[in-house]
DNA sequence: TTTGAAACTGGATGGAT
DNA sequence: ATCCATCCAGTTTCAAA
């Protein structure tokens, strides 16, 4: 994980499908170089994929909730993730600091479609109670790049 | 955007670098055929980009975040986004129901970042005060996906 | 209108240096 | 890491369904 590895990975943030020879061109190389890196950095799993980016109003998915999960007692992250990861309209979760337990993020068609799921998920054994809150516009929504020079 | 987009779309979504003969093996199309239709998609924006998937970790964000804001009287959603969408720390943002006016996801190097960007957010204008829960774990993360027909 | 086949252009890839 | 040669994918054209 040099700069250049840094370098490569912020133009393929912007545009996965630019060839090894435009990559190239931004960071100095020649295109077998940028290929033997990005090669190695899948191996290492840096690199864990290549994935389009979609409009999501386009797409159908019209409504967009943050759902908290308070669980009971002490459920296992283990628990939480199998259960969570099993719908296909849980976009994110993550366990958090503070009074809620698990933070989930949902995509629904529309509010009756996200009033299932959050019914869903407040039925699931381990959860006590949820909290949701429903977005009303993205503002904004970046792609993962590398972290820039300490600052 | 009819079913055969839709396939296209889902098979771009697991891998953005995949050949169109091979998207076509999917979808029973020739690999003109899908070039055509993926050309269309990015044209009427239902594909905003590609993009890489990264480990989070192995890029040195260590630290993620989620920050709520409670703006002043009525601040535009404009001005929002304008404000934060300067911090390169800032991954997704939000404007929200409920008590909370705009929900912020920050990514950073350790906790002493994550402190700084805290602060620097807490002390935009319009900022009133902020909330903020860290992540422990990230239990899920999907990227993003066509919706399922009706269910 | 959208597809598949063929032809051409240019990128991917492995080996030599 | 580059250069080069080979192979294969991207892209355009055209004819057909």
């Amino acid at each position: 994980m040099d700069a250049l590895d840094t370098a490569i990975l912020r133009v393929l943030a912007l545009d996965a499908r630019a060839t090894f020879a435009q990559v190239g061109e931004h960071v100095s190389l020649s295109a077998p170089a940028v290929k033997r890196r990005v090669d190695r950095l899948r191996e290492r799993g840096v690199i864990r994929g290549f994935t389009v980016r979609l409009d999501p109003a386009a797409m159908g998915w019209q409504t967009e909730a943050f759902v908290e999960l308070f669980c009971q007692g002490s459920t296992s992250p283990a628990t939480m993730r199998s259960a969570v990861e099993h719908y296909p309209e849980v976009v994110a979760a993550s366990t958090v600091t503070g009074d809620v337990d698990l933070m989930v993020q949902v995509r629904a068609r529309d509010m009756r479609h996200l009033e299932r799921v959050v019914e869903r998920l407040a039925a699931e054994p381990f959860v006590a109670r949820t909290r949701s809150t429903v977005v009303l516009s993205a503002l904004v929504r970046r792609p993962d790049v590398p972290p820039a020079p300490e600052g």
